[in-house]
DNA sequence: CTGGACCTTACTATGATGGGAAGGTTTATA
DNA sequence: TATAAACCTTCCCATCATAGTAAGGTCCAG
């Protein structure tokens, strides 16, 4: 296959795949005589997990280290849970901020008329606070 | 004031204000005879005002915008609102994708051993997993 | 054999921020 | 007064994941 049926097979574009395997996501890959690139089934897979892990919000640092895991069958599944967890709690860390902005933003927006005047408790909030 | 009083005083560091000055979010300052920049309590004011937008998690475009209504006078207070609350409404779309990108990885964590073995059903359903 | 679809590399950009280098200015101190 | 420290200036580079473009080579069908 080339990198065009691969990406659609993989539902990655043919730019990121090139972009894995010269970051080192994916290994390199064989070429044909004349450099094109050339993948089999097992890639594909390969780059359907790599998908599915960005989906999922991991980093390439740690997509790179989970890629390791998957294919390593010796590795322990205690390394694979905690690299999980340690990204949920990045995303619940995030989810807090956004959640705290929104709830801040809500409530002046709440308490601004919104109408054709200029009185704005919106900016008066950001223009007064300071720390 | 020279730049780096004023970043203390705001809180933006130097770096940042000599880049919102570049993008214009903020106006170009003026000058001594040396060409250092030149600050006074207004200015103060400004960066503090686009330090809480930030903190707020507005983009720099919103900002610039937010910059213009506060230094308006004749403003609407509707055109803050409407900035305001799709700034939430993108806010909360966020949140969305990051509960459930966490949603789904503690499900997976809690049905992973965690152990010294290597079988794994995170990394199994991001293997398995396909669209 | 030619045109179109595909591939290659290399460069550019995004958005907000930080780091550093090379060089000029101001200020405090010896 | 000379000098060193602390500050300022501009310019360039890096981040992260992704996309766009350009210039050029390859493959296949008509």
């Amino acid at each position: 296959m080339n990198i065009g049926q691969v990406a659609e097979a993989s539902g990655v574009s043919a730019k990121m795949i090139r972009h894995y395997e010269e970051i080192g996501v994916i290994p390199k890959i064989s070429r044909t005589l004349s450099g094109y690139r050339h993948y089999s089934e097992t890639d594909v897979h390969l780059l359907r997990f790599v998908r599915q892990a960005r989906d999922l919000g991991f980093s390439m640092e740690q997509i790179k280290m989970l890629v390791g895991l998957w294919r390593n069958k010796r590795r322990k599944s205690s390394e694979v849970k905690k690299l999980a967890l340690e990204h949920v709690e990045s995303l619940e860390t995030k989810i807090r901020q956004l959640s705290e902005m929104s709830k801040t933003l809500k409530h002046l927006a709440h308490c601004c008329h919104g109408d054709e005047r200029p009185e704005c408790p919106i900016l008066d909030s950001m223009g007064e606070k300071f720390s």
